[in-house]
DNA sequence: CTGTTAGCGCATTCAG
DNA sequence: CTGAATGCGCTAACAG
């Protein structure tokens, strides 16, 4: 194996008997220098493949182009959506990305935060896990001059900028179709009460009952915690098998979702006609389930792209000092599990 | 915003009144230096938050801890898998990973590689698209001395440590299955003739053929392009309108074989009386579809650990001629969708 | 238009 | 046991 030595702006200012100096500036075309000069240092660069140390590059600079992002899964359809559009965002300006995954957990978080900060990442983008509520981890970023936005899952204790989808506004139209056709006794399978989103959709949830003079009951109303198919089986079961049971189900993703159709597919409800059911997310999982799932997407893609993008600004012009708020609407998917016949 | 400047090693040489030197082998317990100093100085060093600038360690020893990892596409079950288990296994060992896609195109493949490369990864884990026959692009970082480690997309015109899955084996075992339930007309819907998976996937579809003395026909192999749906559910209708129709499907992924079972269940064959289907890969949809789609399982987990750990043994040897290749062994997940009834 | 000088923060060799 | 000196590769202020 030929490991060649990487040539450096020393060698070629040796050999073209200039400065470093000198042929640092040519390389970049310098107004100071002279064509003569700019041209013989560029073809002897070129042609000798010349790439500059970009560790010394940065380390001079003082920053890497690298960006982190942090998200609390990664196997998650949502969340690689999004992942992908910040990745695609960040190549065009000439950003990498550093990816790290918290599993939800408030403990995995901090580390990947360190280990990205020690890795002298520009600034990060990062969803917060279910478990964090300050953001101590967080605000070193912006101590350290490093910006720093949140997007959809995210909390108000830590003044960035932030990019959400309007989970208010989604669950408000999602629950109102329900009610459209005809559903009245609707249950929500929701998120953990300190999580913004959850809170958020319920409040959606809430107002379009109320706004519809429809039935309201806390026993409908259950906390998910794991976010599983199974907790979507089980609550259905326990609704279903209680002294007032809904007639259809808003749950806060459509993996919950799931849960409740195997749940009431099993026990030989009808779907929609009997019971609807209502995602939220649009997962490839909503289309390809039997029947179709009824749900909320979030534009996934884009919000990556805004993200990064308004990441990439803050880097650029050093500021911290953004509180932004980007939110972007939700469009609901009606299919089969929300969709009664028409007879 | 108070931005406050990082402490050095030069500060707290100067603070202590020690040499840089010294403060820095005492942070590392050089055991050249004296118990007192060592406790004193890291003392100095906690009480002030004292953290290396790894910009300038990073240069000096040139190298980052940052692993590159590109993969066709972000947005796949089975990719995001491995995805995550990269990383898992990374930050275990203190390195990060940059993400990046090609969408399976050659240009975009090389783009990434070359931005990579830049920012001066370690290592790179690759798995190729589908148009990338040669790999130019790969073998510079190995002349710069970076070990490559391809995984599961590979191509063997390039000497890098390997990591893949049985494709050979899967599929025979998939399509054996298949055989013991008395289908006779087995289909083959394979990916691209020039990539390697898709090759062995279709050897082991052959093989299981023959060994068995079931009948072989070239009409009923397709070779999907895309990978899509749509491809699926268009072979599937023109395979069943020709003249000698299939009684099964083998897929090349559980997409394609979703499109089959829509175009199936659209035309009102019964699955998996009439028709059985057989997917690879186990996506999450293959559980959630109806009926549940039989899949072989490629352990993209274990897969990403396994190239990780395998990637970081060579970055931490300097090990630019291992050659090995390893394969795992795949699952075969039996559901109903080639579970014939025992009436 | 170009060269000299200085230094980013740290690791390391060589002297003591 | 410790310090001084050197340099990694590049940029930029300063001086001609």
């Amino acid at each position: 194996m030929i490991e060649k030595k990487k040539l450096t702006l020393k060698d070629i200012a040796k050999e073209l008997g200039i400065s470093v100096s000198t042929a640092s500036r040519a390389l970049k075309e310098h107004p100071d220098i002279s064509k003569d000069t700019i041209r013989a240092v560029k073809e002897y660069a070129e042609a000798h493949h010349y790439v500059p140390n970009f560790l010394a590059v940065n380390f001079r600079k003082s920053r890497t182009f690298n960006i982190g992002l942090i998200v609390p899964e990664l196997v998650h359809h949502f969340f690689s959506t999004v992942i992908s559009g910040a990745i695609d965002e960040a190549k065009k300006c000439g950003y990498n990305v550093l990816v790290s995954q918290s599993n939800d957990l408030l403990k995995d978080e901090i580390v990947a935060c360190r280990t990205m900060l020690a890795s002298s990442v520009d600034g990060l983008l990062i969803s917060i896990s279910n478990e964090t509520q300050e953001g101590e981890h967080l605000s070193e970023f912006l101590s350290e001059g490093k910006p720093v936005v949140q997007f959809d899952k995210i909390t108000d204790s830590l003044d960035t900028p932030k990019v959400t989808v309007d989970d208010f506004e989604g669950a408000y139209q999602a629950v109102n179709q329900l009610i459209s056709q005809g559903y009245r006794k609707i249950a929500h399978l929701r998120g953990r009460n300190k999580v913004k989103n959850a809170n958020e959709r319920f409040e959606g949830y809430r107002r379009a009952l109320t706004d519809n003079n429809v039935e309201i009951s806390d026993s409908w109303v259950k906390s998910c915690v794991a976010i599983s198919e199974k907790e979507g089986y089980d609550f259905a079961k326990e609704l279903m098998e209680s002294a007032n049971p809904p007639d259809a189900f808003f749950c806060i993703t459509d993996l919950v979702a799931l849960g409740v159709i195997n749940y009431l597919k099993n026990s030989g409800y009808k779907i929609p006609n009997q019971i609807g059911v209502m995602g939220f997310s649009n997962w490839k999982l909503a289309e390809v389930v039997s029947p179709g799932l009824s749900s909320v997407d979030q534009h996934g893609y884009e919000m990556g792209i805004k993200s990064m993008k308004l990441l990439i600004e803050l880097i650029q012009n050093h500021d911290l000092e953004n509180h932004d708020e980007i939110q972007l609407k939700t469009k609901l998917i009606v299919r089969e599990s929300s969709l009664r016949n028409q007879d």
